[in-house]
DNA sequence: ATGGCCAATATGATTGGA
């Protein structure tokens, strides 16, 4: 069972690239974030051509998350809990069924949160709160569980080129970095870390200042499993090369194998 | 890593991204 994670900085502009990628990588369950279309406008058809169900919660402009599975959904819940007044789209939550049972999967879309002296920081801050104590109820089932998505968070000084840089950045702000663990330490593990301690593991190079040029990135798509799904990981990795190509996105997509009777 | 980008929007300037 591959999984993977793509923030495609609108799913319109990225519909070559999306399915070059899908072809080369052949992803069961891809959860993906910046769509940037309304579920009116997201072209369904394209994916379930190619063998996808498609579960999409997006708005106009902005945000906008979906996931793409070669297995049908059992259940699909839009909008993390504990906000009924958050409008933003940025969280949806999918169960479907294996040959080695249920699998659970929610696509993640995490506040930016800059700049940090404003509400935009709060949000961001609040937000994480509700994904903790959401966690907290769903690493309560004991199920194979995958949380992945753009966490927009640095987790630690082995996940940036230039830390300098980002030290009053709202993705490495202590805070930010302090919450994070907080969730990962309900006993969640960061898949990729799990199989690498290399530095210089990155996920997003900005579009600006030849940063994809020079390297100069940081790792902020991630992968967390309960420790049912953490059991079963067999591989995985960071699709770099995919930056490389015309019309990138900024981040590129990371995936894992768990061993899940589906490959 | 800031001279240099990209995407969406009744669009040619502004907002959001990270």
């Amino acid at each position: 069972m591959r999984i993977a994670t793509w923030n495609v900085n609108s799913i319109k502009q990225r519909g070559e690239a999306l399915d070059a990628w899908l072809e080369e990588r052949q992803p069961d369950i891809v959860c993906l974030q910046e769509t940037k279309c309304t579920d009116e406008a997201f072209d369904r058809e394209a994916y379930e051509s190619r063998g996808y169900n498609v579960a999409a919660h997006g708005q106009k402009s902005f945000n906008g998350v979906a996931i793409l599975s070669r297995i049908p959904f059992d259940e699909v819940s839009v909008r993390l809990p504990g906000d009924a007044e958050d409008e933003q789209a940025r969280f949806i939550e999918a169960v479907v069924s294996t040959a080695s049972g249920v699998l659970r999967v929610a696509t993640i879309y995490l506040p930016n949160g800059n700049p940090p002296a404003t509400e935009k920081y709060a949000y961001k801050l609040r937000w994480m709160d509700r994904l903790m104590r959401h966690a907290r109820q769903r690493l309560a089932l004991e199920e194979p569980l995958v949380f992945a998505g753009d966490y927009n968070v640095i987790p630690t000084l082995n996940d940036v080129s230039h830390p300098k840089l980002w030290e009053k950045d709202a993705l490495f702000l202590p805070e930010t970095r302090a919450r994070y663990r907080s969730l990962v330490n309900l006993g969640l593990t960061d898949a990729i870390r799990a199989m690498n301690d290399d530095p210089g593991l990155y996920t997003f190079w900005d579009y600006q200042a030849g940063a994809w040029q020079k390297n100069i990135g940081i790792r902020i798509d991630h992968l967390l499993l309960s420790p049912q799904a953490a059991d079963r990981l067999s591989s995985g990795g960071i699709d770099k090369h995919v930056r490389g190509w015309e019309k990138p996105s900024d981040h590129v997509p990371v995936w894992i194998d768990l061993g899940l009777n589906s490959r």
